[in-house]
DNA sequence: GTCTATAACCTGATAGAC
DNA sequence: GTCTATCAGGTTATAGAC
């Protein structure tokens, strides 16, 4: 089945939030207008208020989802005492890459938002508990005591996320771009364990 | 001379762009008001548009400030054949974490703002030339022929970068924020080169 | 150069017919 | 549930006095 019959078997509601979906998170909420939204989804503004109340109501159910979905790579794995340092860093970077090869512009719009309005999150981004007595912490302090594992978890992500950050900036300019960009991040699920491997061995 | 003098003692267009680095760089374009600025400046509203003409030219002014101020951090360190490889890592990774400790949200701004209007962009983003044919490609080529040298500089960036692109999110958060937050990007600007290192070692 | 007042436009949301 | 028409409020930009 083709995308576009699947999109129009849709139900309004859902045709709505499709379109939510793509608008938002390409232009981000402020240069977001409602009619955007409607005119993507192939209805009518009104409808828009109809189903979801206000844009601000709509906004909230697309953002709450893409925050799940970023932090759901995250979560399950980082915890989890049955599992080596290894195996750990090697699934949050396969996970991850192929969740933001289907959604490239998931971290730059999440983190946009809060950037643009921090209080808003303030309540759903506590990291830090999170990362406080987890598996992977006391694995890594195992290993290494003298490495903060800030650092560890920082420098890890930063090379699974940074390449789609960078992405409009440096391959979208670039001649083949798709493709390279594509073949580049695939190569990096295995390059990137290596390094971390690399950088935890080296004192 | 403290801070609140020397704005004072600004002219009134320097007040404007000011109050523009300021509001643009925390909000973005979109969410920004011309009012807010013109708040921010201490100044009428019509002001603006007598200086500026409009809210999109002065964007346009302060926007290119800012990639200038991002991108020069590189262009003269990528094509110096007179540094080893190393040294140039050291000054990169160095110069950027000054740089950006005193603008934090300068990396997340001009992503944000390219993302959600790529093809006002499209021609300052030439990238991919600039990294070509330059000195630090050709000592990496020659170091470590299998390795493509744009997941260097994008490791590199990343690791370097990252931090402050994280720093709502994960810092914010934390209890006692500005200063732990300081204090581990000064410990990267020792750590990231020794990361380099161990990662161009490794086989 | 700087201000107040206002024009011209845009955007989110709703009323009311079907 | 879905549409058209429209309102109410806010935003950029300008006219015109000083």
């Amino acid at each position: 089945m083709d995308k576009k019959t699947a999109t129009v078997d849709l139900s309004t509601e859902d045709k709505i939030k499709e379109a939510a979906r793509k608008v938002f998170t390409s232009k981000g909420y402020a240069a977001t207008r409602t009619r955007d939204i409607a005119e993507e989804a192939g209805i009518n503004l009104a409808l828009l208020n109809y189903y979801f109340r206000s844009k601000e109501k709509l906004f909230e159910i697309i953002m709450a989802e893409k925050m799940f979905k970023l932090f759901n790579v995250l979560a399950p794995v980082i915890d989890d005492p049955k599992t080596t340092l290894e195996k750990k860093v090697e699934t949050i970077v396969v996970n991850y890459i192929d969740l933001l090869r289907e959604n490239p512009d998931l971290p730059l719009f999440v983190l946009s938002e809060i950037r643009t309005n921090p209080q808003r999150f303030s309540e759903q981004l506590r990291v830090g508990p999170l990362l406080q007595n987890s598996a992977l912490v006391k694995q890594l302090k195992e290993k290494r005591p003298d490495l903060n594992p800030l650092h560890f978890v920082i420098t890890l992500l930063g090379m699974t996320v940074f390449p789609f950050i960078m992405k409009p900036v440096v391959f979208d300019a670039l001649p083949n771009n798709a493709k390279v960009f594509d073949t580049q991040v695939q190569e990096r699920k295995k390059l990137i364990p290596a390094w971390i491997k690399a950088i935890l061995k080296a004192k």
